[in-house]
DNA sequence: AAGTGGTCTAGACCACGTG
DNA sequence: ACGTGGTCTAGACCACTTA
Protein backbone atom coordinates (compact mmCIF):
# COMPACT_ATOMS: atom_id res chain seq x y z
CA UNK A 1 0.00 0.00 0.00
CA UNK A 2 3.06 2.55 0.18
CA UNK A 3 4.20 3.65 -3.54
CA UNK A 4 7.74 4.08 -2.91
CA UNK A 5 8.33 5.45 -6.56
CA UNK A 6 8.61 3.24 -8.74
CA UNK A 7 12.63 2.75 -10.01
CA UNK A 8 13.53 0.77 -13.33
CA UNK A 9 11.85 -2.08 -12.99
CA UNK A 10 12.61 -3.86 -16.48
CA UNK A 11 15.90 -2.49 -17.06
CA UNK A 12 16.27 -4.40 -19.97
CA UNK A 13 16.78 -2.56 -23.64
CA UNK A 14 13.15 -2.40 -24.08
CA UNK A 15 11.95 -0.37 -27.01
CA UNK A 16 10.27 2.36 -24.61
CA UNK A 17 12.40 4.67 -22.50
CA UNK A 18 12.61 5.12 -18.91
CA UNK A 19 9.78 5.90 -16.36
CA UNK A 20 9.40 7.84 -13.19
CA UNK A 21 12.31 9.09 -11.00
CA UNK A 22 12.77 7.61 -7.84
CA UNK A 23 11.98 9.83 -4.60
CA UNK A 24 15.12 11.66 -5.09
CA UNK A 25 15.85 11.82 -8.97
CA UNK A 26 12.33 13.08 -10.13
CA UNK A 27 13.28 15.58 -12.71
CA UNK A 28 13.30 13.70 -15.47
CA UNK A 29 9.73 12.70 -16.67
CA UNK A 30 10.81 13.37 -20.44
CA UNK A 31 7.78 15.34 -21.11
CA UNK A 32 7.20 13.21 -24.16
CA UNK A 33 8.99 10.04 -23.21
CA UNK A 34 6.22 8.36 -20.68
CA UNK A 35 4.81 4.58 -21.22
CA UNK A 36 3.23 2.82 -18.62
CA UNK A 37 4.73 0.12 -16.95
CA UNK A 38 1.99 -2.46 -17.95
CA UNK A 39 2.69 -1.46 -21.75
CA UNK A 40 6.27 -1.67 -20.89
CA UNK A 41 5.30 -5.26 -19.77
CA UNK A 42 3.38 -6.05 -22.44
CA UNK A 43 6.19 -5.24 -24.73
CA UNK A 44 8.42 -8.18 -22.87
CA UNK A 45 6.03 -10.67 -23.11
CA UNK A 46 5.27 -10.17 -26.50
CA UNK A 47 8.65 -10.70 -27.45
CA UNK A 48 8.99 -13.75 -25.77
CA UNK A 49 6.03 -14.73 -28.38
CA UNK A 50 8.03 -13.12 -31.30
CA UNK A 51 11.40 -14.93 -29.90
CA UNK A 52 9.50 -18.00 -30.15
CA UNK A 53 10.29 -18.81 -26.21
CA UNK A 54 6.53 -19.04 -25.90
CA UNK A 55 4.88 -21.23 -28.38
CA UNK A 56 1.14 -21.61 -29.38
CA UNK A 57 -0.64 -24.04 -26.54
CA UNK A 58 1.95 -23.70 -24.10
CA UNK A 59 0.87 -22.62 -20.59
CA UNK A 60 2.49 -19.60 -19.34
CA UNK A 61 3.72 -18.97 -15.78
CA UNK A 62 1.20 -17.89 -13.80
CA UNK A 63 0.53 -13.94 -12.57
CA UNK A 64 2.37 -14.07 -9.19
CA UNK A 65 5.44 -15.91 -11.08
CA UNK A 66 5.81 -13.21 -13.56
CA UNK A 67 5.70 -10.36 -11.62
CA UNK A 68 8.27 -11.98 -9.27
CA UNK A 69 10.78 -12.21 -12.50
CA UNK A 70 9.54 -8.59 -13.99
CA UNK A 71 9.75 -6.84 -10.26
CA UNK A 72 6.40 -5.46 -10.77
CA UNK A 73 3.03 -6.29 -8.98
CA UNK A 74 0.38 -8.90 -9.89
CA UNK A 75 -2.07 -6.03 -10.55
CA UNK A 76 0.47 -4.66 -13.95
CA UNK A 77 0.77 -7.88 -14.90
CA UNK A 78 -2.89 -8.52 -14.77
CA UNK A 79 -3.42 -5.40 -17.18
CA UNK A 80 -0.57 -6.56 -19.20
CA UNK A 81 -2.25 -10.20 -20.02
CA UNK A 82 -5.55 -8.83 -19.92
CA UNK A 83 -4.58 -6.19 -23.07
CA UNK A 84 -2.90 -9.26 -24.71
CA UNK A 85 -6.05 -11.39 -24.04
CA UNK A 86 -8.16 -8.80 -25.86
CA UNK A 87 -5.72 -9.00 -28.63
CA UNK A 88 -6.43 -12.45 -29.26
CA UNK A 89 -3.05 -13.56 -28.42
CA UNK A 90 -3.46 -15.24 -25.24
CA UNK A 91 -6.49 -17.27 -23.68
CA UNK A 92 -7.19 -17.53 -20.16
CA UNK A 93 -8.94 -19.57 -18.12
CA UNK A 94 -9.89 -19.82 -14.71
CA UNK A 95 -8.64 -22.35 -12.58
CA UNK A 96 -5.65 -22.96 -14.89
CA UNK A 97 -3.89 -21.05 -16.01
CA UNK A 98 -2.81 -18.54 -18.88
CA UNK A 99 -1.97 -19.98 -22.77
CA UNK A 100 -0.62 -18.62 -25.74
CA UNK A 101 -3.48 -18.87 -28.48
CA UNK A 102 -3.31 -21.06 -31.36
CA UNK A 103 -4.57 -20.87 -34.30
CA UNK A 104 -6.96 -23.68 -34.09
CA UNK A 105 -8.88 -22.55 -31.64
CA UNK A 106 -12.43 -22.48 -32.86
CA UNK A 107 -12.64 -18.66 -31.41
CA UNK A 108 -9.70 -17.74 -33.47
CA UNK A 109 -10.31 -19.69 -36.86
CA UNK A 110 -13.51 -17.54 -37.57
CA UNK A 111 -11.24 -13.92 -36.33
CA UNK A 112 -10.20 -14.19 -40.22
CA UNK A 113 -12.96 -16.02 -42.17
CA UNK A 114 -16.05 -14.21 -42.23
CA UNK A 115 -18.26 -15.95 -44.83
CA UNK A 116 -21.09 -17.54 -43.72
CA UNK A 117 -23.91 -19.49 -44.99
CA UNK A 118 -27.43 -17.64 -45.09
CA UNK A 119 -29.27 -20.39 -43.69
CA UNK A 120 -27.31 -22.76 -41.13
CA UNK A 121 -24.21 -22.73 -39.16
CA UNK A 122 -20.93 -21.53 -40.07
CA UNK A 123 -18.23 -23.74 -41.10
CA UNK A 124 -14.61 -23.54 -41.91
CA UNK A 125 -13.80 -23.98 -45.81
CA UNK A 126 -12.24 -26.99 -47.44
CA UNK A 127 -9.28 -25.76 -50.26
CA UNK A 128 -7.95 -27.56 -52.94
CA UNK A 129 -4.95 -25.78 -55.00
CA UNK A 130 -5.05 -24.59 -58.02
CA UNK A 131 -1.68 -23.47 -58.69
CA UNK A 132 1.21 -22.51 -56.30
CA UNK A 133 4.42 -20.81 -58.20
CA UNK A 134 7.48 -18.34 -57.55
CA UNK A 135 7.91 -15.70 -59.49
CA UNK A 136 8.41 -11.57 -58.59
CA UNK A 137 5.79 -9.07 -56.96
CA UNK A 138 3.87 -6.38 -58.62
CA UNK A 139 4.58 -3.01 -57.94
CA UNK A 140 1.11 -2.79 -55.68
CA UNK A 141 2.37 -6.13 -54.08
CA UNK A 142 5.16 -4.86 -53.10
CA UNK A 143 3.72 -1.65 -51.79
CA UNK A 144 1.18 -3.70 -49.57
CA UNK A 145 4.24 -5.88 -48.58
CA UNK A 146 6.16 -3.12 -47.90
CA UNK A 147 8.87 -5.06 -50.04
CA UNK A 148 11.26 -4.27 -52.54
CA UNK A 149 9.91 -3.55 -56.19
CA UNK A 150 10.13 -7.28 -57.80
CA UNK A 151 10.98 -8.98 -54.85
CA UNK A 152 10.52 -13.05 -55.39
CA UNK A 153 7.53 -14.15 -54.03
CA UNK A 154 5.19 -17.29 -53.64
CA UNK A 155 1.81 -17.05 -55.40
CA UNK A 156 -0.74 -19.47 -54.47
CA UNK A 157 -4.23 -19.64 -56.28
CA UNK A 158 -6.47 -22.10 -54.55
CA UNK A 159 -10.36 -22.70 -54.74
CA UNK A 160 -12.28 -23.38 -51.50
CA UNK A 161 -15.29 -24.82 -50.78
CA UNK A 162 -18.50 -24.94 -48.31
CA UNK A 163 -20.73 -27.67 -47.63
CA UNK A 164 -19.04 -29.15 -51.13
CA UNK A 165 -20.28 -26.15 -52.65
CA UNK A 166 -17.43 -23.86 -54.31
CA UNK A 167 -17.59 -20.45 -52.50
CA UNK A 168 -14.49 -18.79 -53.25
CA UNK A 169 -11.31 -18.45 -55.30
CA UNK A 170 -8.55 -16.72 -53.29
CA UNK A 171 -4.56 -15.41 -54.53
CA UNK A 172 -2.32 -15.48 -51.97
CA UNK A 173 0.90 -13.83 -52.23
CA UNK A 174 4.20 -14.80 -49.89
CA UNK A 175 7.36 -12.26 -49.51
CA UNK A 176 9.92 -15.38 -49.88
CA UNK A 177 12.14 -13.81 -47.52
CA UNK A 178 9.44 -14.61 -45.25
CA UNK A 179 8.69 -18.06 -45.83
CA UNK A 180 12.24 -20.04 -46.73
CA UNK A 181 12.40 -22.84 -47.83
CA UNK A 182 8.63 -23.14 -48.67
CA UNK A 183 9.13 -25.12 -51.57
CA UNK A 184 9.24 -27.68 -49.05
CA UNK A 185 5.81 -28.28 -48.31
CA UNK A 186 4.52 -30.33 -49.92
CA UNK A 187 0.76 -30.74 -49.28
CA UNK A 188 -0.40 -26.74 -48.79
CA UNK A 189 -2.79 -27.27 -45.72
CA UNK A 190 -6.46 -26.25 -45.41
CA UNK A 191 -5.43 -23.56 -42.25
CA UNK A 192 -2.71 -21.77 -43.65
CA UNK A 193 -2.01 -19.36 -40.18
CA UNK A 194 -1.58 -22.49 -38.65
CA UNK A 195 1.34 -23.57 -40.86
CA UNK A 196 2.76 -20.42 -40.60
CA UNK A 197 3.18 -20.49 -36.80
CA UNK A 198 4.18 -24.28 -37.04
CA UNK A 199 6.79 -23.63 -39.96
CA UNK A 200 8.38 -20.51 -39.35
CA UNK A 201 7.06 -19.35 -36.34
CA UNK A 202 4.94 -16.22 -37.97
CA UNK A 203 1.78 -15.68 -35.96
CA UNK A 204 -0.99 -13.53 -37.68
CA UNK A 205 -2.22 -11.25 -35.46
CA UNK A 206 -4.42 -8.67 -37.37
CA UNK A 207 -5.63 -8.40 -40.95
CA UNK A 208 -7.40 -5.23 -42.71
CA UNK A 209 -9.68 -6.01 -45.20
CA UNK A 210 -11.47 -4.13 -48.19
CA UNK A 211 -14.50 -4.78 -49.65
CA UNK A 212 -15.70 -4.49 -53.51
CA UNK A 213 -17.95 -6.14 -55.81
CA UNK A 214 -16.88 -7.26 -59.41
CA UNK A 215 -17.96 -8.77 -62.25
CA UNK A 216 -16.75 -12.38 -62.35
CA UNK A 217 -13.51 -12.44 -64.70
CA UNK A 218 -13.80 -15.52 -67.37
CA UNK A 219 -10.87 -17.82 -65.68
CA UNK A 220 -12.79 -17.56 -62.03
CA UNK A 221 -15.92 -18.71 -63.67
CA UNK A 222 -14.96 -21.97 -64.33
CA UNK A 223 -13.94 -22.74 -61.11
CA UNK A 224 -17.17 -21.20 -59.70
CA UNK A 225 -19.81 -23.00 -61.80
CA UNK A 226 -20.67 -19.61 -63.12
CA UNK A 227 -21.53 -17.40 -65.78
CA UNK A 228 -18.44 -14.06 -66.44
CA UNK A 229 -19.82 -11.03 -65.18
CA UNK A 230 -21.75 -12.66 -62.08
CA UNK A 231 -21.67 -10.24 -59.26
CA UNK A 232 -18.61 -11.61 -57.05
CA UNK A 233 -17.24 -10.19 -53.59
CA UNK A 234 -14.02 -8.78 -53.85
CA UNK A 235 -11.83 -9.14 -50.74
CA UNK A 236 -8.06 -7.61 -50.22
CA UNK A 237 -6.36 -8.61 -47.14
CA UNK A 238 -3.14 -7.45 -45.84
CA UNK A 239 -2.08 -10.14 -43.03
CA UNK A 240 0.55 -8.51 -40.35
CA UNK A 241 2.60 -10.55 -37.73
CA UNK A 242 2.88 -9.85 -33.84
CA UNK A 243 4.81 -6.50 -34.50
CA UNK A 244 2.96 -5.09 -37.34
CA UNK A 245 4.47 -6.29 -40.23
CA UNK A 246 2.72 -7.27 -43.46
CA UNK A 247 3.23 -10.87 -44.16
CA UNK A 248 0.42 -11.85 -46.57
CA UNK A 249 -1.53 -10.90 -49.26
CA UNK A 250 -4.63 -12.06 -50.58
CA UNK A 251 -7.27 -11.66 -52.93
CA UNK A 252 -10.34 -13.54 -52.48
CA UNK A 253 -13.44 -13.07 -55.32
CA UNK A 254 -16.43 -14.80 -53.46
CA UNK A 255 -19.85 -16.32 -54.46
CA UNK A 256 -22.33 -14.65 -52.52
CA UNK A 257 -25.73 -16.11 -53.67
CA UNK A 258 -25.55 -18.80 -50.54
CA UNK A 259 -23.30 -17.05 -48.45
CA UNK A 260 -22.72 -13.58 -46.55
CA UNK A 261 -19.79 -11.84 -45.44
CA UNK A 262 -20.43 -10.72 -42.09
CA UNK A 263 -19.39 -8.04 -39.97
CA UNK A 264 -20.39 -6.92 -36.27
CA UNK A 265 -19.98 -3.20 -35.52
CA UNK A 266 -19.81 -2.10 -31.68
CA UNK B 1 -7.06 -3.10 2.25
CA UNK B 2 -8.97 -4.86 4.60
CA UNK B 3 -11.92 -6.77 2.23
CA UNK B 4 -14.43 -7.22 5.43
CA UNK B 5 -17.01 -9.11 1.99
CA UNK B 6 -18.99 -7.72 0.07
CA UNK B 7 -22.49 -7.16 1.11
CA UNK B 8 -25.69 -5.83 -0.60
CA UNK B 9 -24.01 -2.55 -2.50
CA UNK B 10 -26.63 -1.92 -4.78
CA UNK B 11 -29.91 -3.36 -2.95
CA UNK B 12 -31.78 -1.70 -5.94
CA UNK B 13 -34.31 -4.12 -7.89
CA UNK B 14 -31.20 -5.04 -10.69
CA UNK B 15 -32.06 -7.27 -12.90
CA UNK B 16 -29.30 -9.61 -11.83
CA UNK B 17 -29.08 -11.85 -8.63
CA UNK B 18 -27.62 -11.10 -4.95
CA UNK B 19 -24.01 -11.70 -5.18
CA UNK B 20 -21.71 -12.72 -1.84
CA UNK B 21 -22.34 -13.44 1.35
CA UNK B 22 -21.52 -12.12 4.34
CA UNK B 23 -18.68 -13.25 6.87
CA UNK B 24 -21.88 -15.60 8.42
CA UNK B 25 -24.12 -16.13 5.68
CA UNK B 26 -21.98 -17.23 3.44
CA UNK B 27 -24.13 -20.41 2.51
CA UNK B 28 -25.89 -19.28 -0.79
CA UNK B 29 -23.67 -19.21 -3.80
CA UNK B 30 -26.56 -19.76 -5.79
CA UNK B 31 -23.77 -21.56 -8.00
CA UNK B 32 -24.90 -20.25 -11.41
CA UNK B 33 -26.42 -17.01 -9.79
CA UNK B 34 -23.19 -14.65 -9.91
CA UNK B 35 -22.86 -11.20 -11.38
CA UNK B 36 -19.66 -8.98 -10.26
CA UNK B 37 -20.11 -5.62 -8.75
CA UNK B 38 -18.72 -4.23 -11.41
CA UNK B 39 -21.22 -5.22 -13.82
CA UNK B 40 -24.03 -4.88 -11.73
CA UNK B 41 -22.46 -1.19 -11.17
CA UNK B 42 -22.11 -1.17 -15.30
CA UNK B 43 -25.51 -1.98 -15.81
CA UNK B 44 -26.88 0.73 -13.08
CA UNK B 45 -24.81 3.47 -15.11
CA UNK B 46 -26.42 1.85 -18.46
CA UNK B 47 -30.08 2.30 -16.84
CA UNK B 48 -29.65 6.40 -16.52
CA UNK B 49 -28.27 6.30 -20.14
CA UNK B 50 -31.81 4.62 -20.97
CA UNK B 51 -33.91 6.59 -18.88
CA UNK B 52 -32.00 9.88 -20.18
CA UNK B 53 -30.58 10.95 -17.12
CA UNK B 54 -27.80 11.30 -18.64
CA UNK B 55 -27.80 12.53 -22.50
CA UNK B 56 -25.09 12.50 -24.88
CA UNK B 57 -22.39 15.01 -24.35
CA UNK B 58 -23.33 15.49 -20.87
CA UNK B 59 -20.30 15.47 -17.78
CA UNK B 60 -20.62 12.43 -15.89
CA UNK B 61 -19.86 12.91 -11.71
CA UNK B 62 -16.31 11.46 -10.93
CA UNK B 63 -15.41 8.30 -10.38
CA UNK B 64 -15.21 9.31 -7.01
CA UNK B 65 -18.50 10.78 -6.74
CA UNK B 66 -20.07 7.25 -8.24
CA UNK B 67 -18.43 5.52 -5.62
CA UNK B 68 -19.85 7.20 -2.86
CA UNK B 69 -23.72 7.55 -4.40
CA UNK B 70 -23.55 3.22 -5.32
CA UNK B 71 -21.12 2.54 -1.99
CA UNK B 72 -18.37 0.62 -3.97
CA UNK B 73 -14.45 1.20 -4.31
CA UNK B 74 -13.39 4.08 -6.52
CA UNK B 75 -11.89 0.51 -8.62
CA UNK B 76 -15.11 -0.75 -9.22
CA UNK B 77 -16.49 2.28 -10.67
CA UNK B 78 -13.46 2.47 -12.79
CA UNK B 79 -13.72 -0.96 -14.36
CA UNK B 80 -17.47 -0.47 -14.76
CA UNK B 81 -16.11 3.14 -16.58
CA UNK B 82 -13.82 1.22 -18.91
CA UNK B 83 -15.85 -1.73 -20.03
CA UNK B 84 -18.42 1.27 -21.32
CA UNK B 85 -16.12 3.15 -22.55
CA UNK B 86 -14.93 0.42 -24.72
CA UNK B 87 -18.45 -0.05 -25.86
CA UNK B 88 -18.42 3.31 -27.11
CA UNK B 89 -20.62 4.81 -24.55
CA UNK B 90 -18.58 6.92 -22.68
CA UNK B 91 -15.61 9.22 -23.34
CA UNK B 92 -13.18 9.53 -20.79
CA UNK B 93 -10.74 12.74 -21.02
CA UNK B 94 -8.03 12.76 -18.68
CA UNK B 95 -8.16 16.18 -16.55
CA UNK B 96 -11.03 16.74 -17.59
CA UNK B 97 -14.04 14.08 -16.73
CA UNK B 98 -15.81 11.59 -18.63
CA UNK B 99 -18.87 12.21 -20.87
CA UNK B 100 -21.48 10.59 -22.45
CA UNK B 101 -20.75 9.82 -26.17
CA UNK B 102 -22.32 11.62 -28.71
CA UNK B 103 -23.38 10.44 -32.28
CA UNK B 104 -21.80 13.16 -33.85
CA UNK B 105 -18.71 12.28 -32.61
CA UNK B 106 -16.28 12.30 -35.25
CA UNK B 107 -14.79 8.62 -33.43
CA UNK B 108 -18.72 7.51 -33.42
CA UNK B 109 -19.67 9.00 -36.88
CA UNK B 110 -17.26 6.29 -38.49
CA UNK B 111 -17.98 3.52 -35.99
CA UNK B 112 -21.42 2.70 -38.53
CA UNK B 113 -19.60 3.66 -41.82
CA UNK B 114 -17.15 1.73 -42.82
CA UNK B 115 -16.90 3.48 -46.93
CA UNK B 116 -13.82 4.83 -47.85
CA UNK B 117 -12.69 6.22 -50.68
CA UNK B 118 -9.42 4.26 -52.75
CA UNK B 119 -8.04 7.32 -52.62
CA UNK B 120 -8.03 9.83 -50.09
CA UNK B 121 -9.63 10.94 -46.81
CA UNK B 122 -12.67 8.72 -45.27
CA UNK B 123 -15.51 11.47 -45.46
CA UNK B 124 -19.13 11.30 -44.36
CA UNK B 125 -21.44 11.06 -47.04
CA UNK B 126 -24.20 13.68 -48.41
CA UNK B 127 -27.95 12.63 -48.20
CA UNK B 128 -30.83 13.13 -49.95
CA UNK B 129 -34.04 11.56 -49.67
CA UNK B 130 -35.63 10.05 -52.96
CA UNK B 131 -39.13 8.90 -50.62
CA UNK B 132 -40.66 8.58 -47.69
CA UNK B 133 -43.62 6.47 -46.75
CA UNK B 134 -45.51 4.65 -44.17
CA UNK B 135 -46.25 1.39 -44.90
CA UNK B 136 -46.60 -2.24 -43.86
CA UNK B 137 -43.44 -4.55 -42.45
CA UNK B 138 -43.09 -7.27 -44.87
CA UNK B 139 -42.58 -11.23 -43.04
CA UNK B 140 -38.69 -10.81 -43.22
CA UNK B 141 -38.38 -7.35 -41.95
CA UNK B 142 -40.62 -8.34 -38.83
CA UNK B 143 -38.47 -11.11 -38.13
CA UNK B 144 -35.77 -8.95 -38.33
CA UNK B 145 -37.09 -6.11 -36.49
CA UNK B 146 -38.54 -8.58 -33.71
CA UNK B 147 -42.11 -6.73 -34.42
CA UNK B 148 -45.68 -8.75 -35.02
CA UNK B 149 -46.42 -9.23 -39.16
CA UNK B 150 -47.60 -6.31 -41.18
CA UNK B 151 -46.99 -4.15 -38.21
CA UNK B 152 -46.84 -0.64 -39.60
CA UNK B 153 -43.15 0.96 -40.76
CA UNK B 154 -42.01 4.35 -41.99
CA UNK B 155 -40.08 3.78 -45.27
CA UNK B 156 -37.12 5.90 -46.13
CA UNK B 157 -35.58 5.88 -49.93
CA UNK B 158 -32.38 7.60 -50.34
CA UNK B 159 -29.30 8.44 -52.07
CA UNK B 160 -25.97 9.08 -50.89
CA UNK B 161 -22.94 11.17 -52.29
CA UNK B 162 -19.50 11.56 -51.57
CA UNK B 163 -17.15 14.40 -53.30
CA UNK B 164 -20.33 14.70 -54.79
CA UNK B 165 -20.16 11.44 -56.68
CA UNK B 166 -23.55 9.27 -56.06
CA UNK B 167 -22.31 6.43 -54.01
CA UNK B 168 -25.16 4.50 -52.35
CA UNK B 169 -28.78 4.00 -52.43
CA UNK B 170 -30.56 2.95 -49.34
CA UNK B 171 -33.64 1.87 -48.08
CA UNK B 172 -34.23 2.32 -44.17
CA UNK B 173 -37.18 0.36 -42.01
CA UNK B 174 -37.87 2.07 -38.67
CA UNK B 175 -41.27 0.62 -36.47
CA UNK B 176 -43.63 3.14 -36.58
CA UNK B 177 -44.22 2.27 -32.46
CA UNK B 178 -40.14 3.40 -31.83
CA UNK B 179 -40.99 6.72 -33.36
CA UNK B 180 -43.79 8.43 -32.68
CA UNK B 181 -44.70 11.33 -34.75
CA UNK B 182 -41.86 10.79 -36.98
CA UNK B 183 -44.38 12.64 -39.60
CA UNK B 184 -43.73 15.66 -37.95
CA UNK B 185 -39.99 15.51 -39.14
CA UNK B 186 -39.92 18.06 -41.86
CA UNK B 187 -36.37 17.75 -42.78
CA UNK B 188 -34.56 13.99 -42.32
CA UNK B 189 -30.98 14.82 -41.92
CA UNK B 190 -28.23 13.27 -42.99
CA UNK B 191 -27.18 12.19 -39.19
CA UNK B 192 -29.97 9.79 -38.52
CA UNK B 193 -28.51 8.59 -35.45
CA UNK B 194 -28.49 11.76 -34.55
CA UNK B 195 -31.77 12.11 -35.18
CA UNK B 196 -32.99 9.29 -33.22
CA UNK B 197 -30.84 10.26 -30.34
CA UNK B 198 -32.18 13.85 -29.79
CA UNK B 199 -35.94 13.19 -30.99
CA UNK B 200 -36.48 9.89 -28.78
CA UNK B 201 -33.86 9.34 -26.59
CA UNK B 202 -32.63 6.70 -29.06
CA UNK B 203 -28.94 5.54 -28.70
CA UNK B 204 -27.69 3.37 -31.19
CA UNK B 205 -24.99 1.15 -30.07
CA UNK B 206 -23.86 -1.48 -31.92
CA UNK B 207 -25.16 -2.80 -35.71
CA UNK B 208 -24.69 -6.19 -37.25
CA UNK B 209 -24.07 -6.41 -40.68
CA UNK B 210 -23.90 -8.79 -43.50
CA UNK B 211 -22.64 -8.28 -47.21
CA UNK B 212 -23.21 -9.92 -50.62
CA UNK B 213 -22.52 -8.61 -54.31
CA UNK B 214 -25.31 -8.32 -56.61
CA UNK B 215 -26.15 -6.99 -59.79
CA UNK B 216 -27.86 -3.92 -59.62
CA UNK B 217 -30.91 -3.25 -60.17
CA UNK B 218 -33.18 -1.33 -62.69
CA UNK B 219 -34.27 1.40 -60.23
CA UNK B 220 -31.10 1.82 -58.80
CA UNK B 221 -28.87 1.97 -61.75
CA UNK B 222 -31.05 5.28 -62.51
CA UNK B 223 -29.99 7.11 -59.38
CA UNK B 224 -26.84 5.68 -59.63
CA UNK B 225 -25.64 6.35 -62.55
CA UNK B 226 -24.37 2.97 -63.88
CA UNK B 227 -26.11 0.16 -65.96
CA UNK B 228 -28.69 -2.57 -64.54
CA UNK B 229 -26.49 -5.48 -64.34
CA UNK B 230 -23.26 -3.53 -62.69
CA UNK B 231 -22.02 -5.52 -59.59
CA UNK B 232 -23.27 -3.59 -56.51
CA UNK B 233 -22.33 -4.18 -52.76
CA UNK B 234 -25.36 -4.92 -50.88
CA UNK B 235 -24.97 -4.40 -46.98
CA UNK B 236 -27.95 -5.71 -44.60
CA UNK B 237 -28.04 -3.94 -41.45
CA UNK B 238 -29.87 -4.44 -38.20
CA UNK B 239 -29.11 -1.72 -36.06
CA UNK B 240 -29.59 -2.06 -31.85
CA UNK B 241 -30.14 0.16 -29.28
CA UNK B 242 -28.65 0.16 -25.80
CA UNK B 243 -30.87 -3.11 -24.55
CA UNK B 244 -29.76 -4.84 -27.27
CA UNK B 245 -33.35 -4.34 -28.73
CA UNK B 246 -33.31 -3.79 -32.53
CA UNK B 247 -34.33 -0.40 -33.81
CA UNK B 248 -33.93 0.45 -37.15
CA UNK B 249 -32.90 -1.98 -40.62
CA UNK B 250 -31.29 -0.65 -43.75
CA UNK B 251 -30.60 -1.81 -46.97
CA UNK B 252 -27.48 -0.18 -48.68
CA UNK B 253 -26.99 -0.65 -52.41
CA UNK B 254 -23.08 0.63 -53.01
CA UNK B 255 -21.20 1.51 -56.05
CA UNK B 256 -17.57 0.46 -55.48
CA UNK B 257 -15.42 1.21 -58.15
CA UNK B 258 -13.79 4.07 -56.82
CA UNK B 259 -14.95 2.98 -53.11
CA UNK B 260 -14.36 -0.09 -50.51
CA UNK B 261 -15.68 -0.83 -47.35
CA UNK B 262 -13.21 -1.14 -44.77
CA UNK B 263 -12.67 -4.09 -41.94
CA UNK B 264 -10.31 -4.35 -39.70
CA UNK B 265 -9.80 -7.93 -37.78
CA UNK B 266 -7.79 -8.35 -34.24
C1' DA C 1 -6.26 -29.06 -0.43
C1' DA C 2 -3.65 -26.36 -3.41
C1' DG C 3 -3.06 -23.33 -7.18
C1' DT C 4 -4.79 -20.24 -10.73
C1' DG C 5 -7.26 -16.51 -12.57
C1' DG C 6 -11.17 -13.07 -11.21
C1' DT C 7 -13.00 -9.52 -8.22
C1' DC C 8 -12.77 -5.93 -4.82
C1' DT C 9 -10.74 -2.65 -1.94
C1' DA C 10 -7.73 1.21 -0.24
C1' DG C 11 -4.39 4.30 -0.88
C1' DA C 12 -0.49 6.40 -3.14
C1' DC C 13 1.40 9.02 -6.93
C1' DC C 14 1.46 10.72 -11.92
C1' DA C 15 -0.16 13.28 -16.12
C1' DC C 16 -3.49 16.30 -17.91
C1' DG C 17 -6.62 20.23 -18.20
C1' DT C 18 -8.55 24.34 -16.26
C1' DG C 19 -8.84 28.25 -13.43
C1' DA D 1 -3.50 25.09 -7.07
C1' DC D 2 -7.00 21.93 -7.77
C1' DG D 3 -9.69 18.18 -9.57
C1' DT D 4 -9.96 14.51 -12.95
C1' DG D 5 -8.74 10.33 -14.99
C1' DG D 6 -4.50 7.03 -15.36
C1' DT D 7 -1.19 3.98 -13.21
C1' DC D 8 0.71 1.17 -9.65
C1' DT D 9 0.77 -1.39 -5.53
C1' DA D 10 -0.58 -4.68 -1.76
C1' DG D 11 -3.54 -7.65 0.15
C1' DA D 12 -7.92 -9.90 0.86
C1' DC D 13 -11.47 -13.09 -0.70
C1' DC D 14 -14.10 -15.70 -4.43
C1' DA D 15 -14.76 -19.17 -8.17
C1' DC D 16 -12.91 -22.69 -10.92
C1' DT D 17 -9.87 -26.68 -11.91
C1' DT D 18 -6.98 -30.46 -10.83
C1' DA D 19 -5.05 -33.69 -7.97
Amino acid sequence: MKDAGNVNRLGLPIGGLAKFGADEAMAETETLGYRPLYTQVRDQLVRRLVEGSWSPGMLIPSEMELARQLNVSQGTVRKALDTMTAENLLVRRQGRGTFVAQPEDSRILFQFFRLAPDAGEPAFPQSSVIRCHQTTATDAEAVSLEIAAKSPVWRIERLRSLQAKPVLVETITLPEARFPGFETVKDIPNNLYQLYSKRWGITIAQAEEKLKAIACAAKDAAHLGVRAGEPLLLIGRVARDLEGRPVELRWSRCLTSQFHYAVSLR
